[in-house]
DNA sequence: ACCTGAACACCGTTCAAGT
DNA sequence: ACCTGAACACCGTTCAAGT
């Protein structure tokens, strides 16, 4: 009974029965051992949660040093999506609570290095920070609830005049995902270009 | 005890307590019923939230016809945000699921025919409103989650090198959300004249 | 001192029993 | 037929009692 163990039943447990299956009591039943040793390791089930996450974050593939930066930035974020969805129980914590564990953490650090890069100035790169993981966290919410609301939102998309309803894209979807970032991507050239020019 | 009725008190019980005091049970306190007389008219809390949240976006302003497509989409989301903040009991649920009854719908409709102004293809139309919707929401949480998260993201921002400490901008601010909506604005232009030119 | 599990204070929703 | 509230199947967490 490690820190280590819990983690990763956990992950099992949501892998396999989803978010709502993560309890405390659920997974001290997985683990065979009383709910309240889990208190021993973490002090809530919210700190257990965020460490779920943050083991999760560890598998988001590092870009190579080489490309350009807001190539990198999408491999960043869109791997963290990708990764995030291989984890269907916990990608619903990830995406209302941005990990800030260790791993957490590098990703942060990769993102704020490829912004610098863009040309940014200190205080507009923790801006643009923001609003990317923002919008990286909103991606994955959309996605994570796609079965829910697809039919809602079709909804409104359908009910708007002058569009073909046959070739709306899939909310929630990679394609989606993507557009609106190349959006942020080409604000921030935009921004980092104004500002160095 | 109508619809609207259950609407009003849970709003008002939310505002005064906080997301979690509007249980079905809590509710039903405040109503003077029986837990199950909500039940009649909604068939479960989902629902019943769904419509706290759209009387909520009723009071999103209405933006000038006249004006220019990014500054209307401007006025709508920051009164988006600034409505469903004055109601901190339901702005967690606006923020989590874009709140899809007939007021959000006026809304949804005022941002496609800005876009569509833009220049944007019908298709484009759709990405570019899904990516301003997943914006707001995600901006939304931010702020909602502001007391409990501003001093990990501090942290996030403050373990990055060469970055002045104290002139972060606040996470979920009013000013933070506007750099993350402007980027999307400008990169929504940008498309918008490559598709007419 | 450490650990356990019973108990507390809740949930959303079902359903049988009453009118 | 309509309505009520007891009951079901859960929660996260506290805390007293045991070792």
């Amino acid at each position: 009974m490690t820190a280590a163990s819990i983690t990763q039943a956990t992950l099992a447990l949501g892998d396999r029965e989803g978010e709502k299956a993560m309890s405390m009591r659920r997974i001290a039943a997985e683990l065979g051992c009383d709910p309240m040793a889990i208190y021993r390791h973490f002090p809530n089930r919210e700190a257990l949660l965020d460490a779920v996450a943050d083991s999760v974050v560890a598998e988001v593939p590092a870009p190579g040093g080489g490309g350009p930066w807001d190539e990198r930035i999408r491999v960043v974020l869109t791997g963290m999506r990708a990764v995030a969805l291989r984890h269907p129980g916990i990608a619903g914590h990830i995406a209302s609570r941005p990990p800030l564990g260790p791993c957490g953490r590098r990703v942060a650090g990769e993102l704020f290095v490829a912004l610098a890069e863009a040309g940014l100035a200190p205080g507009d790169v923790v801006r643009a920070f923001q609003a990317l993981i923002a919008y990286a966290a909103a991606g994955l919410r959309m996605a994570v609830d796609a079965g829910v609301q697809d039919r809602r939102w079709q909804q409104v998309s359908a009910a708007m005049e002058g569009l073909p309803g046959e070739a709306l894209p899939v909310v929630g979807s990679a394609e989606q995902f993507d557009y609106g970032l190349r959006l942020l991507l080409s604000g921030i050239r935009l921004e980092g270009e104004r500002a160095a020019g």
